[in-house]
DNA sequence: TCTTCACCAAATCTTACGTCA
DNA sequence: ATTGACGTAAGATTTGGTGAA
């Protein structure tokens, strides 16, 4: 099975240092991680957008050598008003809310390296020094991030797993906060 | 038919943040 | 300008139900 071959095109993303940390947390089920990379591949797109200005957009966002581009780029396909936020807000997650989700420990203290390779596909987490020690700490999403969420909502209030893969890895969050996120908003 | 797994909704908990005295 | 209490928003977890394999 490729397992293992799921785990590595998120890290080929090149989303700068800290893609290069585990993230502590561990998803409820193993198999449920596989159902949903299955249909994994490397692509950097929901494909919601062929048009050539955004292309260009974020070709040249992936030109300008920001380490967190290929984020950028990626919202670019998806919704472009919100690239340039995205980025913005990228950098400012580097300096603060980058340690937002390895301390939402209630249950995800079972660590393995497996999990961890999982993770490490969509988690933009890099500190768990930081603050991980001391209880579960609560992401904020960014209004870029939002945004794209509310975006992607709009089209479909439900996620197939390789929307839920493509939508972490594009907004740098783990599938399950996007799986939460999406049950959060059908839920207000 | 039974079991397992994945997904969902609803309820609830918990934390971050804004406001105000 | 600072600080602590309070309320609210929203991310995360728990629980229970359902359907598919």
């Amino acid at each position: 099975m490729g397992f293992d071959d799921i785990c590595t095109p998120g890290l080929v993303l090149g989303l700068g240092p800290s893609s290069t940390t585990i993230d502590i947390q561990k998803p409820k089920k193993l198999s449920s991680i596989k159902s949903e990379s299955s249909n994994f591949e490397p692509s950097l797109t929901l494909s919601l957008s062929g048009e050539a200005f955004d292309r260009v957009i974020a070709k040249k966002l992936e030109a300008a050598g920001d380490p967190h581009t290929a984020v950028a780029a990626a919202a670019v396909a998806v919704h472009p008003p919100a690239a340039a936020a995205v980025v913005d807000d990228l950098h400012r997650q580097d300096s603060a809310a980058s340690s937002f989700s390895n301390v939402s420990v209630k249950r995800e203290r079972e660590i393995c390296s497996e999990d961890a390779e999982i993770e490490r596909v969509s988690s933009r987490v890099s500190d768990e020094d930081d603050d991980g020690a001391n209880g579960r700490k609560k992401l904020r999403l960014t209004k870029a991030q939002s945004a794209l969420l509310e975006e992607s909502f709009k089209q479909h209030s439900t996620l197939n797993p390789k929307q839920k893969q493509d939508l972490a890895r594009e907004l740098n969050l783990r599938p399950r906060q996007v799986e939460v996120w999406f049950q959060n908003r059908r839920a207000r």
